[in-house]
DNA sequence: TGCATTTTCAAGCGGTTGCTTGAATCATTT
DNA sequence: AAATGATTCAAGCAACCGCTTGAAAATGCA
């Protein structure tokens, strides 16, 4: 642990957050992760448990300091009369703020945040719940507080939609790049933050006669 | 073939569909289509030649289709001299046409066209390519025709939004309704489409001075 | 040092994977 | 009816799957 050598349980996390982001968690095995973190088979049964508690591991690492982070920025915006652009925002820059914590490039932890998001949808893991809960909740109410007439159904469904635009450019951001041969151009993250959130924004408020 | 009975390349292409679609084209053998079409392993190789041919059979049954439906829809937009909402609108409709046309309940139908959305951008097979690349292709020049002062990258990232809140309803709308518990309503797909042209037509003219 | 605990290891468990085989059966044509 | 090609079948191939084992090695503590 101490100095600069990696201790096995780290090259496991790390072996398995690549290749996952790259081939998803169904399309790698067991072997696939020990061999390519160096370590034995039996490793990873030692120190997670399985291989279902490993993915589990991969998420919580990540996904809960981002939905609390995301809290913790929600509630400066609501403190500070903020509206549907700051909310939005605070819920899609702490994956920005959080790439820099991983040993991964920028656009794998993407990647790897984009399945997450993804696979979660099916089946959240057990200690990943409470916290989701409570953070999708907050987040609804903040909405409502600042769009007060706006239908209940129609506002979670457009968060809905919100979530589907984060996800899509985590999982497929560099593929639009291939895709286009470059015309899409090669933002930096940061510029996509501001356009999607320009993007949500305007469809949060559609037909709405705010200007929040 | 004729009569009643069902051909044995029609009984394993439903089994498919409908496994792949609740989980994922990784997450099905070939003992589970199979078993669940009635037929022998190896019908698949034989009327298929793999597992994968098979994938790409599910995915061009459907997808090539709404594909061609969309460039149909779309010449008459623009002919008409439709806006945002309309392209937008060709873009997403063809997929609640097709629906009538599969043996699988709506929302099964719509996580399958979900699923292949997602596949697809890591590799898009072979016999796709051509149509795909064509539709992406008139749908960009159709919404520069409408759309003439925005720059060529910030158009190609919102139809990547739009893509996003499209493939996240397909694949995660029957989500939606469980995690909030019913809050969120029970909108037939029409309704919903109707939303999602809202949402991404904002989203899409967002900056802009134009009413399109 | 000696002992106990933690961690790593090669080997292998039963089961499943995608795919193939050669023979049997079916349908069609002459 | 005989022959021909298309289709289905039970059986099994090698490779891989997640996971376990018991022993060896490394580690921490007395």
């Amino acid at each position: 642990m101490s100095g600069g050598a990696k201790s096995t349980k780290e090259r496991i996390l790390e072996a398995t957050e690549q290749l996952v982001a790259e081939q998803g968690f169904d399309g790698v095995s067991l072997r696939d992760i020990t061999t390519g973190a160096g370590v034995n088979v039996a490793a990873v049964n030692y120190h997670f448990g399985s291989k279902e508690k490993l993915y589990e591991a991969i998420q919580c690492r990540y996904i809960n300091p981002v939905n609390e982070e995301r809290m913790r920025i929600l509630e400066g915006v609501m403190a500070n009369g903020g509206g549907v652009s700051e909310i939005l925002e605070a819920f899609m820059r702490p994956l920005l703020t959080m790439v820099g914590r991983s040993k991964m490039s920028e656009q794998m932890f993407y990647k790897l945040m984009g399945r997450c998001i993804m696979d979660q949808q099916g089946s959240l893991s057990e200690a990943m719940i409470p916290l989701f809960l409570q953070m999708t909740d907050a987040f609804t109410k903040a909405l409502s507080d600042v769009l007060p007439d706006m239908p209940k159904d129609l506002l979670l469904w457009r968060l809905h939609f919100s979530f589907g635009v984060m996800a899509q450019t985590l999982l497929h951001g560099d593929a639009l790049k291939k895709l286009t041969d470059g015309a899409s151009g090669d933002p930096d993250f940061e510029t996509n933050l501001k356009r999607m959130v320009e993007f949500c924004h305007a469809g949060f408020i559609a037909g709405e006669g705010v200007k929040a």
